[in-house]
RNA sequence: GGGCCUUUAGCUCAGUUGGUUAGAGCGCGCCUCUGAUAAGGGCGAGGUCUCAGGUUCGAGCCCUGAAAGGCCCA
């Protein structure tokens, strides 16, 4: 016996029984020992931070994370997937933070940084059972329990090590980074600050001279809005493909003199009247131009005041010549670092020019604008001056404008990889493919040295220690080295600040005392580091290491490209020159139901535990697979994971629950040691059966999730509205003969195959169907469905021809219920005949062979061919355009026409027998093939038809007096059929009927007594008044009317 | 401003190397089937395939440009 299974579903608790069995007998635990000697299949969980509620886009990271290593398992790989949480950074020293009521650095200071980062740790994992309770719910299978984390000392160590190894390579450098600084509040902003803080602007906009050394008379036109950075500048900028001209300018005092300028800004700059151009050149041939620096306040230590070229010029507003003051700009750092150009430091951080920039010396940058532009007028520097309106930051707490101002930081020297960061990632496969020359290659052939360095408290310290004297510096690979150098053992030394800036080491060059410098390190090195770190590699755990890199599958948001997917990538190419992940899918986010992006603020966030607790993990899984491709953004709402298990779910759990119930009706045991008597229907299922087991194979070998499982919704169905359906009469019989064990074995083979390929995608209702259909018969099949091996698909049973003739039947099937329609037969109603039209002569042939199931399907007592001579009334061509127009090309609408002129019926004729025909183009003669022309036939009178292209059905609609019985008889059956639902009978309870009913009734009851009874399982059938004490119900219909009375016999 | 993605029915999405009549599901209306079904089937309403050019015998698909939306970066 399998246990009884319901049609109605309580998918909550089905799914947490499930978990109580996964658990009690641990199954996940299992089904990695049980792989162990395997080959290894490797996956890297990006560490979540967990002080943060899990939202739908963890849901939908971790559905997607999971699929792989179960699939993998059960292909006999050893996929053991360890956790891993990421504690650093930003984002948790601010909710401690607001906690303390906090809101700057200063006062965390005050407060000890000691206290501080112990408030951090604990806040770290704030909401680590919420990740917990949810990882486990949705059978995300991650081993949690020897989850790495990133703020353990021995991943700390590893880290080091890793910086190490860069400051050996000389990768590790300390540079200016420009950042948006407020310079009334003294801090740099973060860009979740900046962004509360865009304004409208006025701010001046001028266009200055700067004379070119060597060609006298000719100066190139810069433009800016921050007079104040002049004083700064270093270079001008030129875009490499923008066209120049030079022009010559009248002078206001008489003469003239030359500007160089961009091409499309000489309007805008000059008007309609613009000064006459005397030559043209593209930017390219502008670079290394060297023009007299404005000011000379600071010494230059390296070559200044040269084009360069940068491709951030445009020529939107300005002149298309950017100056460039590398303190104060990003893309101005970023140009210097390229060009190697010195760093001019102007202005205090309080945001006044330092006493070299004499005339302005103490004065807010602002302030001296205007007195910059009245010094350049004098000498002579200045073209014109104005101002412009435009957004510009401010400080959201105190409203003063921001600065972005250089401030000295630690970095990694990437750009050194540029290239060899772009081959690596040509080894990585991305999933959607543009990611990897796009997004994710664009950035790496841009790559610009990682800015490491942060300026806070909890996070990895960087290991760089500086001598007080000499300011040499030393970089400390392992707590070892800490310890030899600082002359104690400091193995129980907290890698955090503030312990380690407490420890001193003798400076090597000079003997002087070396402290750390302040700088902790970009958290996103820590998660970065991970493949190393996670294994507190080189100092111990070598093995696992080597065995578990690279990994063979990560997956994270889009978001990544720039953050995991990078730091890994640059760390391992850095590190290793390896790639450290072979395969990546990268998905889009998750927006509401609206489109609009999930927000605290826009309170649009769905909580995954309503949508868990309505509708189930594996509904929310499968929704989040097959909503749309994974790279793409997906809309998310409950009400559409709500429809899968309506559409999907509970269409698969009803054929499981029919076929339960009738294999303990009939005692049917699964056997595997005959061949069943397979019929045509059988056939056809077990071929689409084992092509879906090799397409969904194939399609996970290609990490194609959507290709994984949409043909699986389209097999369901078809499994429960075709082959279930045409399929019903099987299982009802009585008795046991060949065909019913074929139809039972095909049902079951292809149900416990479906618990199988839904395994790693919808692990609950998988592991549902396979205790019952499997276990419950089979003690010594594998505990779990997810301890079972990948079913193979058998080559021999898929059978193409098979499923082409199938979905002939179906649209034949589909027509006929159309022509019913259209001649308001309803199907209970027996009709004598349908005739189909059809393509050709080897459809003929489905046709007849099929012939008893359509007559079942449609319910007409005989299924036949249109007879092309009696009943064809009207033949018509249709030339295919897809083969005559590959064949014929630009001849294609000549052959149209003479095929549309030729005959209709002697050309139907010719092409229904399969032989060509004849058509004269040209003056030539063609022959045209019958697949390359649809030959199209309508019926004559006294038909119902329905057509589709080539097909047609034809009904003949009068009825005998002995079909109109038949159809009462129907009607009565449907009736009773009813009443036993009502009265709650079981499906295999016998009964005793009396009916009372109108003449015309109660002969066609008489005369089909025996299939009256067969089908309602009637023992006794009686006419005459229903007795008190049985179930009973009067209808009316078809101008008769009845009453039927019935008791359990 | 740059890069990438998206735009097809009221909604969610398909749409093969370009083929003339653009599909499915949900929702809506009418009809129908049913002792597995919360379902299924048929018919209908609902489309300027975002727009404009171009290539082609033929464009939802290819090319160019534009618009709108999204993400990332400035």
């Amino acid at each position: 016996m399998f246990k009884p299974v319901s049609p109605k579903l309580n998918v909550t608790l089905m799914e947490e029984g499930v978990l109580r069995y996964w658990k009690s007998h641990d199954i996940f635990h299992k089904s990695m020992e049980m792989r162990k000697g395997g080959p290894e299949y490797v996956f890297y969980e990006g560490p979540p931070t967990a002080n943060g509620k899990p939202g739908v886009h963890h849901v939908l990271a971790r559905a997607f994370k999971d699929i792989f290593p179960r699939y993998k398992t059960m292909r006999g790989y050893h996929v053991s997937r360890r956790g891993g949480w990421d504690t650093h950074g930003l984002p948790v020293e601010i909710e401690v933070e607001k906690k303390l009521g906090f809101t700057n650095k200063s006062q965390i200071e005050e407060y000890g940084i000691d206290r501080f980062n112990e408030l951090c740790r604990e806040s770290a994992f704030t909401y680590i059972q919420e990740w917990e309770r949810l990882t486990d719910r949705i059978a995300f299978w991650v081993d949690l329990d020897t989850a790495y984390i990133t703020y353990k000392n021995e991943y700390i160590e590893t880290v080091w090590w890793i910086l190490k190894n860069f400051w050996e390579k000389g990768l590790l450098y300390q540079g200016f980074k420009v950042v948006p600084y407020c310079p009334r509040c003294g801090t740099p902003l973060s860009d979740h600050e900046v962004a509360q803080g865009y304004r409208d602007a006025e701010d001046p906009s001028v266009f200055v001279r700067m004379p070119l050394v060597d060609e006298p008379g000719t100066s190139l036109l810069v433009w800016t809005t921050t007079p104040w950075t002049l004083p700064a500048n270093v270079a001008v900028a030129a875009g490499a493909d923008v066209d120049y001209v030079k022009v010559e300018h009248e002078l206001p005092e008489g003469g003239s003199e030359h500007l160089i300028l961009a091409e499309n800004l000489l309007e805008k700059v000059f008007g309609e009247h613009h000064p006459r151009v005397v030559e043209r050149m593209k930017g390219k041939q502008l670079k290394g131009k060297r023009y007299q620096p404005l000011f000379t306040f600071l010494p230059l230590e390296k070559p200044a005041h040269y084009v360069v070229l940068g491709d951030f010029v445009t020529t939107e507003d300005g002149s298309g010549l950017v100056h460039i003051a590398p303190a104060f700009g990003a893309d101005d750092m970023n140009v210097a670092i390229e060009f190697d150009l010195p760093i001019l430091m102007t202005v205090a951080p309080d945001g006044s020019f330092l006493s070299e920039v004499r005339p302005w010396a103490g004065k807010f940058v602002k302030q001296a604008d205007p007195l910059i532009i009245r010094d350049l007028e004098d000498r002579g520097l200045l073209l014109r001056a104005g101002t412009y309106t435009h957004t510009y930051p401010f400080c959201w707490r105190c409203s003063t404008p921001l600065l972005y101002y250089a401030r000295p930081t630690w970095y990694i020297r990437t750009s050194q990889f540029r290239d060899r960061l772009v081959e690596l990632n040509n080894k990585i496969n991305w999933y959607p493919g543009h990611i990897k020359t796009g997004r994710f290659g664009n950035w790496l052939s841009n790559n610009i040295d990682w800015a490491l360095g942060r300026e806070r408290y909890w996070g990895t310290p960087l290991p760089v220690w500086e001598c007080e004297s000499c300011r040499s510096q030393d970089c400390i690979g392992s707590v070892e080295e800490l310890s030899a150098r600082a002359g104690r053992d400091l193995s129980d030394l907290d890698l955090h600040r503030p312990h380690v800036d407490k420890v001193r080491l003798r400076c090597k060059e000079c003997g002087g005392v070396m402290k750390r410098v302040p700088e902790l390190i970009d958290v996103w090195f820590d998660s970065g580091s991970m493949p190393v770190a996670q294994w507190h590699y080189p100092f111990e755990n070598l093995d696992q290491f080597k065995q578990q890199f690279p990994a063979d599958y990560i997956c994270e948001a889009v978001d990544q490209t720039r953050g995991w997917f990078y730091t890994l990538h640059a760390i391992s190419t850095l590190l290793f020159d390896d790639i450290s992940f072979k395969n990546v899918i990268c998905l889009g986010l998750i927006l509401d139901g609206q489109g609009q992006k999930m927000s605290k603020t826009k309170k649009n966030i769905v909580d995954p535990w309503e949508v868990i607790n309505r509708n189930g993990a594996d509904a929310m899984r499968w929704y989040l697979y097959t909503a749309s491709p994974p790279g793409q953004e997906r809309r998310f709402s409950s009400d559409l994971v709500e429809e899968v298990v309506r559409n999907f779910t509970l269409t698969l759990w009803n054929t499981y629950s029919f076929f339960v119930t009738y294999a303990n009706l009939d005692g049917w045991k699964p056997v595997s040691n005959e061949v069943p008597a397979y019929n045509s229907l059988d056939l056809w299922l077990r071929s689409s059966l084992h092509a879906l087991v090799r397409d969904v194979s194939a399609a996970l070998e290609n990490y194609d999730v959507l290709g994984a499982t949409r043909p699986i919704e389209t097999f369901v169905d078809q499994l429960s509205n075709w082959y279930l359906r045409r399929s019903r009469r099987r299982f009802w019989k009585s008795g046991s003969d060949a065909d019913k064990q074929a139809a039972y074995a095909t049902l079951y083979e292809a149900l416990v195959t479906l618990s199988k390929l839904l395994a790693p995608t919808m692990p609950f209702i998988a592991e549902e169907l396979y205790q019952n259909l499997v276990r419950s018969h089979d003690p010594a099949a594998p505990l779990s469905v997810h301890l079972c091996d990948w079913p193979a698909a058998d080559q021999a049973a898929i059978n193409d021809s098979l499923n082409r003739e199938m979905s002939l039947v179906m649209r034949l099937a589909s027509l006929g219920h159309a022509a019913r329609n259209k001649a308001n037969r309803k199907v209970r109603q027996p009709l004598a005949e349908a005739a189909f039209a059809l393509g050709s002569a080897e459809e003929a042939a489905i046709l007849a062979a099929y012939a008893d199931l359509l007559e079942d399907e449609l319910n007409v007592k005989h299924i036949r061919p249109l007879s092309g001579a009696g009943e064809a009334a009207a033949y018509s061509l249709n030339p295919l355009p897809k083969q005559l127009g590959q064949k014929y090309g630009s001849r294609f609408p000549a052959v149209r026409k003479a095929i549309l002129e030729f005959p209709a019926d002697v050309a139907a004729r010719e092409l229904l027998d399969g032989k060509p025909i004849s058509v004269e183009v040209d003056g030539g003669v063609l022959e045209i093939l019958p697949e390359e022309v649809e030959v199209r036939v309508q019926a004559r009178e006294g038909f119902a038809v329905a057509s589709d292209g080539p097909y047609l059905a034809a009904l003949v609609t009068t009825l005998t007096p002995e079909l109109v019985e038949e159809g009462l008889a129907r009607e009565l059956v449907r009736r009773i059929q009813d009443l036993r639902k009502t009265a709650g009978l079981e499906i295999a309870d016998r009964i005793k009927v009396t009916v009372k009913a109108t003449p015309g009734l109660q002969k066609a009851c008489r005369s089909f007594r025996d299939y009256i009874m067969a089908e309602t399982l009637a023992l006794e059938l009686t006419f005459g008044e229903p007795q008190n004490e049985a179930a009973a119900a009067s209808d009316t219909f078809d101008g008769e009317e009845v009453t039927i009375g019935l008791i359990k016999a």
